[in-house]
DNA sequence: CTCCGTTTTGTGAATTTTTCACATCTTTTC
DNA sequence: GAAAAGATGTGAAAAATTCACAAAACGGAG
């Protein structure tokens, strides 16, 4: 595949909805025709599907999470985006990971390397993500009950499923910070899963858009001295993220 | 939503990907112009989405079945799509099922009524189809490492996690069957589960296409003693519908 | 039942998008 | 370095889509 058609893929990717004038317009270099040449390249290789005078990237489960979601998935997206590339440069070839549910983590999901890791998750359209986009990582998924909201299991028996799983890293995300109640989110099944991954990982990388420092959700699941790396974005204000450094964060 | 909308949108979503021309013939009591209108409606509301000269199914995970097996999973559409409203006549309300993974199982999903069931599936995908498109069902997805062939989990524990689980009625698909050698499969895993789930389940219901009969696939998981009932389409030879019955089992 | 306003549907022209054939330019191979 | 193969650009032809408006169907209110 070329290197323009790569690029094409990857702005398809991230926008999820690209009309053809948008697309001469942001690759103004190349002609309509070509254009519209990579888009059929594509489609045949089933990254994307032509619509009405563009296209669309292929649904796979990730539209799962946009048609879920909505509108709110796409609003902070470039701030996602910016947090999942840099927390991508974390991931270490041949590692035990997990990877916790929630658009950031689908976005961190897109952006991981095709290499040999062991993925353990609770949120199945991200399972399903990575299996059908990647051809070398292994993907464990948690089970339990399906939630409707948050597209991911909680189990009565997490805790045994995780017994027997070394998880290196753990990517976890959260719904609100401050300094008073810490990392908080709005499911109490969500609550108990997080604390279990942040008990058994040896390494806790936090995801959070700066959108969610200062709020409050209804269950605390951790406190800054249960993380060892909090990956925001360049929104996030200074005296925040000082304040995380003061507490032997790596803030990044 | 009007009947014809209706009509439309079930057309689309039993076929995954139409053209116009073909919609202005199938409906032809109607204009192409409103069927257009139809179309940008149904778009609007997230059913579909319109491609270059039609429409395709609003992809979640159900396309992510479709663009894995390809023209596969449509071969056969119509031939699943009856033994999917047959199998979902069986259906109690207030049960514990078992729903295996495949798309026959996929389409059965799709024809669930939206009641209070209690639905176990090793396969992410439907699970999640079902979550998104119904409000009533529980499901509960069985965890353990993402099969990239079949989107289907398993785990080593999967006895562990049935233990706890008691299915009334198992819904299992099998890819070939002969006198000889019984229902088997292509994977070994996935034989082991199918195993595990017929010897738990009170009741075993089993669908299966006319095209996978009297064809033999490396694993072997039943024999015609462990099931109850067979599901079978219309073009099933009637001696081997026979000999089924024969054998005390049902056969529809 | 009929009138009037609203909604839905159909029609054809205007517009836009897509396709196609072919010319030109680039890269590869021998 | 020449021939072949491949990629890209151009503009006309074909097709699909949109748009504005007319006709028809529908739904009360009198």
């Amino acid at each position: 595949m070329k290197e323009r058609q790569e690029a094409i893929k990857r702005y398809i990717e991230r926008k999820g909805d690209v009309t053809l004038s948008e697309l001469t317009k942001e690759f103004s270099d190349w002609s309509e025709m070509t254009i519209r040449r990579d888009l059929e390249f594509l489609e045949q290789r089933r990254f994307l599907i032509r619509t009405k005078r563009g296209a669309r990237i292929m649904p796979t489960s990730y539209e799962v999470s946009v048609g879920m979601y909505g509108e709110r998935e796409k609003r902070n997206c470039d701030l996602k985006q910016e947090i999942a590339a840099k927390a991508a440069a974390l991931v270490e070839t041949d590692i035990s990971m997990y990877l916790d549910a929630g658009s950031t983590a689908m976005m961190l999901a897109r952006e991981l390397p095709d290499r040999n890791l062991i993925i353990t998750t609770s949120a199945p359209n991200i399972g399903i993500e990575i299996v059908l986009k990647k051809k070398n990582p292994t993907v464990i998924l948690l089970g339990g009950t399906l939630q409707r909201k948050t597209i991911s299991t909680c189990g009565l028996n997490v805790l045994d499923q995780l017994k027997t799983l070394n998880i290196d890293t753990a990517f976890v995300c959260a719904s609100g910070y401050t300094d008073a109640t810490g990392f908080s989110v709005g499911g109490q099944h969500e609550c108990v899963l997080k604390r279990a991954i942040i008990a058994s990982a040896r390494r806790v990388i936090m995801l959070m858009d700066s959108s969610k420092l200062n709020s409050i959700l209804p269950f605390t699941f951790a406190q800054l001295s249960d993380i060892d790396t909090i990956v925001t974005d360049s929104k996030a204000p200074e005296s925040i993220k000082a304040a995380f450094r003061a507490a032997g964060v790596h803030v990044l």
